[in-house]
DNA sequence: GTGCATGCAAATCCTTTGCAGTGAT
DNA sequence: ATCACTGCAAAGGATTTGCATGCAC
């Protein structure tokens, strides 16, 4: 799908939801939309926040982590937690499901399909009576980059 | 394993860590990880902390978060990341690797055992190559219980 | 015009850090 | 005796909250 056609769609996705939730469609809530389907990696509310204020956009941190509350609440986004304390977005209209491989050492994120997961899912949620609506798979690792850089950096302290 | 006896191994367990690694021998330390080990679920730093303060015990927060460091070094502990911004533990040694299953409701944390995730974190790390030492799958849902409770409460709401 | 959403800053929560004093080696 | 570890309190980073103002409805 090209850019401007995928923008327009996903307006639409978030209006229709604003609308049925009877809540205001500001200039600001669209605007971070925009943003977040521009780029396409997976960002911090922080660096979106630094990045629409490069951008000129007078945007407050607590308009960016409200509308990403709505975003996900609409599932145009998915939150995710790696590891560390921060939580990490990323668009999802259109995406399929995946899940994630984290470099360890460089913080790399790969993303990986398998349906045997979603097997997993749903056996564990008929054999332990849950109703399961989503989940989150992350392989930690060290990537091939990573590790023959500290290959290197053993054989200098060696040497 | 009985209590006693497990205590005794994991505390041989973590003084082989630290003689290995020159660090002391504190009592705090052990204090923490037999605390650690009398209880059996998903706790919080803080909640660690309150507990060992209940039992009179004046360990500091740091000396808390310090040691639970070193007990994941070892892997005496092991550390979550459930979609809250708080970690959380569980103690490890002796336990097969298990995955998590989290009620969204009422928090309830479950696990289990699916050998195909493994399989999957092998066939991932070779395909991407990755070197793969950990992962983490939780399945988020609504427990059985709380289901009930809610169609209950829409019941009410209706009537 | 009404009141929900915004911007801003202060508050909060979890965690880490700095520093002076203590205790394991 | 040394210096890593501790306790305490203050700092830190991410997120939330309170309140006055502004704008969608």
């Amino acid at each position: 799908m090209k850019q401007p056609e995928l923008q327009h769609q996903v307006r639409q996705v978030f209006t229709d939801y604003l609308e049925k939730n009877q809540q205001r469609k500001t200039n600001e809530r669209f605007i971070i939309l925009e943003e977040i389907y521009s780029r396409s990696d997976h960002f911090d509310a922080e660096s979106l926040f630094t990045e629409l204020k490069k951008k000129k956009f007078q945007i407050s941190r607590a308009t960016v982590y409200n509308t990403l509350e709505l975003l996900v609440a609409c599932e145009l986004v998915t939150k995710h937690q790696f590891g560390n304390n921060m939580a990490r977005y990323e668009k999802s209209y259109g995406y399929r499901q995946h899940d994630h491989l984290i470099c360890l050492d460089c913080n790399k994120v790969m993303e990986f399909c398998d349906p045997r997961i979603h097997q997993i899912s749903t056996r564990m949620g008929d054999l332990l009576n849950f109703e399961i609506p989503h989940h989150s798979l992350i392989l930690y690792g060290h990537c091939r980059g990573c590790e023959i850089k500290e290959q290197l950096a053993k054989k200098k302290s060696i040497a």
